[in-house]
DNA sequence: GCCGGCCGATTGTCCAGGACAAAATACCAG
DNA sequence: CTGGTATTTTGTCCTGGACAATCGGCCGGC
């Protein structure tokens, strides 16, 4: 409201402020929060392997060093391409470290298939190592008009998506990265949809966009929408995480004809097919239910009633079979 | 990827898809997921308060059916509208449903304090009612060519935000509704804030945009980035859900005068004053840390170090001051 | 009469340590 | 090798106890 606030920081030494720095503790909260490992899996590797091994507060509560909250973000990622807790527990943390710097995906058998030849990315990838926002916003324009929108999706920031996930992966990107490119390709993408013409009438069919709770990545779910919108279809996006049964009210309250949702591989396989199930178990036979995005659950096993599309460019096949089938229900 | 993943549902008979529909049973996961009710919260009211009364699946794990999520998902709106659960537990379900039908606000000192005249925002609370995605776009459209940028924040969202959550709060909203409401706002904002011109040089101050995990509301955010770029102010958003660490490091990356962030009532107050207090501690003493938002614990208790922004007009005001101050240092 | 500090009741989170399903891996037979 | 079965690994769920943070009401002073 005013300076008072702000000046209120000289009572408090700013030696102190500085001191306190680097000492704070994190209660085991913060840290789920900042890590994204829950906190019963904190729990059960201190018990198992010994680490991270907390020190305990006045209430004997646990209490971390910066230091091990940094190491299980390193963790935490290399987790996510694919490493298993008990093999890097083992590890020095020299052999962490350098596996961190950027080794080998380990088991993972997502290493490059086709972005192996992701070439042409690269300076797009330096423009957001490099923190330059103005830049990548210039770039990416320009390349929404030089392709168009439908190649723009499919051609560039598709595999963009891809490379930059795995960036990430390899410790070549930080979070903060990820998160300042997510925005700045949503700024693209929102200006790119927005520029498409909607249909006159109700147009058929009628497309309902979410993701289910817990998956945070919104990016697919623009992408996908300008795709069905560029096929003439009704749009309407929910956002991220909306809970499955607002999912079902949403569909009968906009009579979707189909329900997209949106899968990065963040969320574990079981929730994803459990909860496709769920939804097409509650939501009625002449609604479609529609699956795409990099989790590889969904081409391993597929859900009965739930078409998975893998590819970008089957929604345009699809929408035409929709249409084929006589628009009402295609199926059942 | 082709129609067979579809018409493989054929093989389970519909009727049976049809018989899962309510039956089907709810994790405890999942019903936390629903719900936003912790899963020690919802072990702890079982203890304590006889409900809910889930049965055991095959491995003697806690199986809710669909009544009890619902009923559920009722008590945790009316406990985010001040009511405590002793208190709602101990009455029938017909006054809980006479309370979620539009009581009044218990305790909830928050009792439309400048929100009663808010009878020319109905408009837009029908539009979202009625699901008229297309007329809210239109409308909203037509009151930011009417008011301009700075007053249509200022004059329209601020109070429509207000309303919708309360309307919310009610049980006059769902959830999906909000859903949509924000995305449909989140198009015409960002549409906004595109036609801002850019100032030429790098501006200063240099603002970082962000939330804390767990305060997924981004609306926030989006308006105060538009205010920003009116004054002239070079902004950089993360999005929502930024860990600690890393709003830390993108400061440092992207050399932030301000890092301003948004706090909408769902964080507790001890993790919006500890967040907070942390990094302050965490950021340099010449880098401001601003925070605003419908959090009422900002105005309660005061983060030393820390700038709370409660009026959005505030914000071209201490702008204003920080130019004066002499652009580097304004405290310390 | 109203505001501010104190005190008891309420309530969410944390703890320990055991258990076990799901997933990953190792093993083995064809 | 390849496909199926045993075994290890690993995250989640369980019980029941404890306690700090918060809330609500009470009281006393300005």
């Amino acid at each position: 409201m005013n300076m008072r606030d702000l000046t209120g920081s000289q009572s408090s030494a700013a030696g102190e402020a500085r001191r306190a720095d680097a000492d704070r503790l994190w209660s085991i909260a913060a840290v789920e929060r900042e890590t994204g490992l829950s906190k019963d899996t904190l729990r059960v590797w201190e018990r198992r392997y010994g680490f991270p091994t907390p020190s305990r507060d006045a209430f004997g509560e646990r209490a971390y060093p910066l230091q091990q909250v940094e190491r299980l973000r390193v963790l935490k990622r290399l987790l996510d391409a694919g490493w298993r807790p008990g093999r890097l527990m083992k590890m020095s943390a020299e052999e962490v470290e350098a596996l961190a710097q950027g080794g080998p995906a380990s088991t993972a058998d997502t290493v490059t298939p086709a972005a192996v030849q992701a070439e042409p990315l690269e300076p797009f990838l330096d423009l957001i190592r490099r923190h330059d926002s103005a830049g990548l916003h210039r770039e990416l324009g320009r390349m929404l008009s030089r392709l168009g929108t439908f190649r723009f999706v499919t051609d560039l920031l598709a595999p963009l998506n891809v490379a930059v996930g795995e960036a990430w992966m390899r410790g070549r990107l930080e979070v903060f990265e990820e998160h300042a490119y997510t925005e700045e390709v949503q700024v693209v993408m929102r200006q790119a949809i927005s520029q498409i013409p909607v249909p006159q009438t109700a147009a058929r069919p009628s497309v309902l966009l979410s993701t289910f709770p817990g998956e945070p990545h919104g990016l697919g779910l623009l992408m996908v929408e300008a795709l069905f919108r560029l096929e003439g279809c009704a749009c309407v996006s929910l956002g991220v995480q909306t809970p499955l049964l607002d999912i079902v009210r949403a569909s009968q309250a906009h009579q979707a004809d189909i329900v997209a949702l949106g899968f990065s591989g963040i969320l574990g396989a079981q929730q994803v097919l459990e909860g496709l199930a769920d939804l097409r178990a509650r939501l009625p036979s002449a609604v479609e239910v529609w699956a795409g995005g990099s989790a590889s659950v969904l081409a391993r096993k597929p859900v009965p009633g739930v078409l998975v599309v893998q590819d970008l460019r089957g929604i345009a096949t699809e929408v035409r079979r929709w249409r084929d089938a006589g628009e009402s229900d295609g199926l059942a």
